[in-house]
DNA sequence: GTCTATATGGCGATAGAC
DNA sequence: GTCTATCGCCATATAGAC
């Protein structure tokens, strides 16, 4: 399994890995999976029935990428401070290696609203568990009482949307020089929990005078 | 102007703009805009020679409603903290109204980075003065030297990511429900400016320890 | 300017040999 | 399981009448 050649079957699917993510379902074609994945047309369609198939077998995997696994981090023992640390580092890699999952995922999902609904309950990811581990830390650590998810969307907004639009952020503030993008979110990915922790403090704040 | 029949060239840029913003260059199919239009085919033609000239236009569009003008509201007299507000409430509404509008924007900045560079330019956006300018708020509001890069990209992550992920998010976390999470992110367009001003303090200690 | 009809090419999918 | 060859459709684009 290690140096040996893959199976067919598994080379198809991370050639319609690449592919599919950077294209999506309606710019990705079949010649490109096939010789992307070095074999021909017929023998994609023996695989895979059809186009469909093929693209939902690679959303299954994709999303369960995307979507992390807080539970282990958030039930460790480490201070909430080193907690989101955690989370900020491990999906900025992730992101970093794989620059075309979230606008992949979300395009999906515009496409195709109950897929996510259907295929989030096979990935064993309970979000009522999540956000209640998040609301008691967050009444630790802050003191204070708000919607967890104000808190969640918050942090995901702030690791994904740079990462997301480094073409766009790129070129406009950085004069196309990747280097010096990928040095600041380099940066981030240690100043983000700060500036939560900080953020959400002056939040509540604000929520309790409204 | 007002309430008579637009003409026909306004009429195909404007159904193709909800076609493309909401399918993309590759799933969009020019009977769809013609439809869309009242018109057929190869009337599309007679106005914009092929698909990639009339997707041209239409980008060229969307890129000017996407990147606001931020000038004019930080050099009005407002307090930093109402200065954001006002960003943060102006660009809520207006994604409210054009949901598709970072995908499309986002995409095909993948597709053709430098059209994004060439195209700015004619934006007559500055951002150089942008930046500049958002650096004395910081250092005048918060006392703290940071690269202004880091605050914008927060907020336009902050203010952009609920809203364009926000099948994805209704889906998760708030059982498909939309006008819940429309309520949801309501809340946010004014709390997003204390999260920043709260988070940007405290990112700028950790960054003076770094 | 606007239409109907048609050309042209590309893409997903299948048939059938090996 | 893998290939070559081909079908049939659909999308872009054009020709030409009005």
């Amino acid at each position: 399994m290690a140096a040996k050649e893959k199976n067919t079957e598994t080379m198809i699917l991370e050639a319609a890995h690449r592919v599919f993510l950077k294209k999506g379902m309606s710019g990705a074609r079949m010649q490109e999976i096939a010789n992307e994945a070095g074999i021909n047309k017929a023998l994609l369609h023996y695989y895979f029935k059809n186009k469909e198939v093929l693209f939902t077998s690679v959303f299954r995997v994709a999303l369960g990428q995307f979507i992390p696994r807080l539970q282990s981090v958030l039930t460790s023992d480490l201070s909430f401070a080193d907690k989101l640390t955690e989370i900020s580092i491990k999906y900025h890699e992730m992101l970093m290696q794989n620059p075309y999952l979230p606008g992949f995922i979300l395009q999906e999902v515009n496409r195709e609203p109950e897929k996510l609904i259907t295929q989030f309950k096979d990935s064993g990811v309970d979000k009522d568990e999540i956000l209640g581990l998040l609301q008691n830390e967050i009444e630790a650590y802050l003191g204070i009482t708000i919607d967890p998810r104000h808190f969640l969307i918050s942090l995901v907004s702030l690791v994904i949307f740079p990462i997301f639009s480094m073409p766009m952020m790129c070129g406009l503030f950085f004069d196309n020089n990747k280097q010096d993008y990928k040095a600041f979110l380099e940066q981030r990915k240690v100043l983000v929990p700060e500036l939560l922790l900080g953020g959400i403090k002056a939040m509540g704040n604000k929520l309790k005078s409204m």
